[in-house]
Formats: structure tokens, sequence, C-alpha cells
DNA sequence: CCATTAATTAGGAAAATTCCTAATTAGGAA
DNA sequence: TTCCTAATTAGGAATTTTCCTAATTAATGG
């Protein structure tokens, strides 16, 4: 859980999820939207990696990333349990596969 | 915003947000909690008030801290909003599948 | 005023973070 | 194999974070 915290705690990482949101990505797509050079974008793939935010799949040369949005979300409510915020309608009954 | 991150970054800022979920305490309460110096605690309470997730008081001679909570959750719904989770304010779709 | 208690500010050491260039690994095509 | 592209790992410099001890500010009581 401090990995996913360390992970949230900086800008350019917080940019990469919010990219992934809209779909996975390769990591030279990636890189393209940051004025960063090539290897500091991979180290900040890794941190995220850790934290088990997104998760890699390799596709020919390149290698494709996507989020992990079920850990993410998990993280967040954790985190408003830690800090006693009625996370909204207090249970998770988004179950709809019945 | 960033500072909100960053403070939260930190595993003894979150306890003592942790600690102020219950109600107000002062510094020294607080740093009684912790296997660390005063000063270092100061620090501490530091970040957390410049990101706006605390507020002092002073009582006599002592300072009472108290949490921001609609500080914090506006926070949390933020990052929620920026990674594209939908537990917002609990009614959205519910039905979204089959 | 002087002493005491509560908390902060000052200054600095150790560790972690961030970013870079250069070198390396891995896959695909000639 | 050899070349080329995609991405990572290695190594290191600059900066930030974390924590400490010592000194300072602030309120209260004798």
């Amino acid at each position: 859980m401090n990995d996913v915290y360390k992970a949230l705690s900086n800008p350019v990482r917080r940019e990469i999820l919010a990219c992934l949101r809209h779909g996975p990505l390769s990591a030279g797509a990636l890189a393209d939207r940051f004025d960063l050079a090539r290897p500091t974008l991979s180290g900040h793939f890794a941190v995220l990696k850790q934290a088990n935010l997104i998760e890699a799949e390799r596709d020919g040369t390149s290698i494709v990333y996507h989020l992990k949005l079920s850990v993410l979300e998990e993280a967040l409510s954790g985190a408003m349990d830690l800090f006693g915020i009625g996370a909204k309608s207090g249970e998770t009954k988004i179950e709809t596969s019945s």
C-alpha cells in the first residue's frame, strides 16, 4: 500500500496513469507525451508496476502498458477508510454480475 | 493539489491524519504516538498544514491540530476523477453491464 | 522578572528521488 | 548473421526528503 502512495506522489506518474485511463499505450507512445528521456520514463513505469498500478505486455518489439483500475480503486477507497471519509454509499454494490 | 499528494506520500503523515480522524489533538499528544523527535513531528505538521489538510489552533500553551476533512475528501474525489473511477457522488451508473 | 512547559525554527547528515547519458537486451526484417 | 528499432538497465549528478540535536519563541505560574 505504501508503494501505491509513493507511486502517486509524483506528477509525471499521475499523468501516466491519467493517459492510460483512456486505454493501453506502448512505452514509446507514453514517452512521447512527456518532455523527458526514455530511460526516465522507464523508471517511472517500473515504479508504477511495483505498486501494481499498471501491467506490461509485450507486443512484438514494443511493450504495452495498461492500467489496473481495480487496484487503483481499492487504494483510493482504502484511503477513504483510513481517514474516515464516508465512502459515499459505503458499500460496493456495483456487482452487476448476477 | 500536488502538495496533497506529497503530504500523503509519507506513512508518518498518513498516520497523523488517521489519528486526527478521531478528533483534534495537541502537537504533544500527537508526537507521543510516534517514536520520533518532536521537531521531526513539527516538520510533518508543517507539511500537512501547507497541504491544507490540517489546521492549527493555539490553546494556552499548546497547539491543537484538527483535520480538514473536506479538503481530504475533495482531494480523493479529485484523484478518482483523474483516473476515471466512478465512485463519486454515489448515484452514477450502477447498471454498467448486461 | 525568572523558571517551566509546549512547540517551533535552524542547521546539517544520511538516504531517497529524479533525471540524465551510455550501454545493454530483445524482437523483427533483410 | 547483421542491422535497426523499442525498451530497459547501469551509473552517476543534482535535488529533495527525513530525521536528528541545539537554539529559539511563546504562554503560564511563582
